[in-house]
DNA sequence: ATCTAATGGGTTACCGATAACCCTTCCGAT
DNA sequence: ATCGGAAGGGTTATCGGTAACCCATTAGAT
């Protein structure tokens, strides 16, 4: 492409008259054209200082005419500040995290600010890339999912280069920061009280790896709920795995190996349900009829997904919102010196996917 | 917060000791800590001109101990070029255009690049904050999905500016530009054949808003094929409509009124087809006993949703990937002056949204 | 008529990085 | 011994915008 020299080309006998590509046109080339200095542009641009309704017309007038659009960049590098949050999920398939996302944008616009979107794929060197991203484009802050333990080391490097963030639905340990999660313990405990409440005594946990703390806290939900429910606490019944579909394949095998077979599974989250799902299936084996399973969240769709799981159901609009919220809060100086943690509940869903135990 | 005045309080005797938050690192800070000069640190950054081993090692070790991140805004203020580019899509939360999202995210990053997500609601006032975002973030492409015909002006502002754009899924008349598409019309061909060999022939369309290019070309299709299985067209049966599960409260309603009443439907995409599913069954229709359904694409889950919409599915992954290759390309000079268009083709997918007509 | 202060706007330096150009030093060739 | 050029690295200007400071006018107060 060819960059013209100068603006004046553009210059025609009936005004300024854009057409084609004229290259980056800036205050300079504005003042030039209103006969006024580049700051009384930028003045005008942000309101500041003191101008005459006279210029401030005729440069409004020229910036619309040579179409102006002002340089993120160069703004940036001066004032510091980008006006951009970045959201960073673990991934952007699931539901959950698009929903997340509609609420964290929406809540960004309402504020004044964009969202660079990015997906770490529950992958730490993915999410170390884009931490990296992150910390080169001096975005004002991070709105992200911690995709696990080793995100400990990338969340300091938010920390010493000054970013503030926000961490989403997991929290990581030894790192103490604002957060939005859910409230796991309950959920757990309302999914196994409703399980119990059918008749289950033989109730499995395929939780994700230990290496989240949501897994952990549903782990931890789990144990307290077998003794609230006075049922036998059996470390066979407890599986970890990983978060993808073809994870559950295995899952599903052992726990059909397993004597007796447990009646009923509680998913680590909404993935993994469908796989073991899936998996049962494959083997023939009826959901709910001979296990039932429960889990978090919400696959959307859901009057056409049969069986509809069972599910505390957390709030995924909210944690976008509150987090992105909570997040400028902080970036502005609206908070506490002292990190806040806000723990949002969820709601029994329940579904098709349980039903009494076989007997 | 407070702010370090200089990079000197980090020094420890055991070296350089980052602790807390240190301000922002320049290479100048680099540079004064290896006794080089801020150019040489530059070169070293970017593996250009001539340096030596050693001065090359010990500006990598300061690099390294003072955490230095490069400012992308500095430099993409003097190179002209930031290395990011922008995903413009109408539904973030439609799993054709998340799928989108996935296979643009990995494409762009293989080849260097960054990707910006944007989600302009299919509202085209969204759509222009968004592409002045675009604009004055000076990103170096954009691949969007035009929100509709309205987009002409914002497609024109993004040429005007010299920034690269590839439409994606929809065309906009009276632009011509590179452009990643599905082939609307064969897909409706595929569909419209299948209901046919089923014993349809009051078929309706239910299209989605004409002001959309793939919306016509449905509506194209629709009348080729009724004409190719020796059917009427008839106006009566199609119905301009909106895009938004709510917007097929009406459609439905209309549809019923009929005499006599279509035994068919073909929904302009995976969210009407969905609307309809439902508005049909609060009314007690049954799908597809009283009235068969087909679509475009996929809301993925195959396996759990019931009943499966008839459809003919578009590469979605395909398309995100190839829109950022095809973008890329012309970023880099590497395509060739006219526009390249690529249409994409669908595949028919039969599932249990279709059956024989009611007799 | 003089002083004061508000009004309107220009100058200069700087944000962090890189391009373009320049200057040593040192080595081998003649 | 002299010269050419490669190696290694420093200086300066610049990208586009804004903060801080400065300088004319003009209007109102006394």
């Amino acid at each position: 492409m060819m960059k013209f020299g100068t603006i004046n080309l553009l210059l025609t006998s009936n005004g300024y008259q854009a057409e084609g590509w004229y290259g980056m046109i800036t205050i300079y080339d504005i003042a030039k054209h209103a006969n006024v200095s580049a700051m009384t542009v930028s003045r005008v641009i942000n309101n500041t200082g003191r101008i005459s309704d006279k210029t401030r017309m005729k440069v409004r007038q020229v910036m619309a005419e040579l179409n102006y659009v002002p340089n993120a960049m160069a703004r940036g590098l001066v004032l510091q500040k980008t006006n951009i949050v970045s959201l960073l999920v673990t991934d952007i398939t699931n539901p959950f995290y698009t929903t997340v996302a509609r609420g964290a944008e929406d809540a960004a616009r309402s504020l004044g600010y964009k969202l660079l979107l990015g997906n770490s794929d529950e992958n730490a060197e993915k999410e170390k890339e884009y931490i990296d991203t992150i910390l080169s484009t001096r975005v004002d802050g991070v709105l992200l999912t911690p995709a696990g333990d080793d995100s400990k080391g990338h969340l300091e490097a938010l920390t010493l280069h000054g970013t503030p963030y926000v961490a989403l639905d997991r929290d990581v340990p030894g790192i103490l920061c604002d957060s939005v999660v859910g409230d796991s313990i309950s959920g757990v405990r309302k999914l196994i009280d409703y399980l119990v409440s059918l008749g289950h005594q033989h109730v499995a946990l395929v939780g994700g790896t230990f290496d989240v703390s949501t897994a952990r806290q549903r782990h931890q939900g789990f144990k307290e709920a077998m003794e609230a429910n006075r049922l036998p606490y059996n470390e066979e019944l407890v599986l970890q795995t990983g978060y993808r579909l073809q994870d559950m394949e295995a899952a599903a095998e052992r726990l059909l190996s397993l004597s007796p077979v447990p009646t009923a599974v509680l998913a680590g989250n909404n993935v993994t349900a469908l796989g073991l799902l899936q998996s049962f299936r494959r083997r023939s084996i009826d959901v709910p009829g001979q296990i039932s399973i429960v889990t978090f969240d919400d696959l959307g769709y859901r009057d056409l997904i049969d069986p509809l799981f069972t599910s505390a159901v957390q709030p995924a609009y909210k944690f976008g919102e509150l987090g992105i919220q909570m997040l400028i809060d902080r970036i502005e100086g609206r908070s506490n010196e002292a990190p806040s943690r806000l723990v949002l509940q969820n709601e029994l869903m329940i579904g098709s996917s349980t039903g009494a135990p076989p007997q």
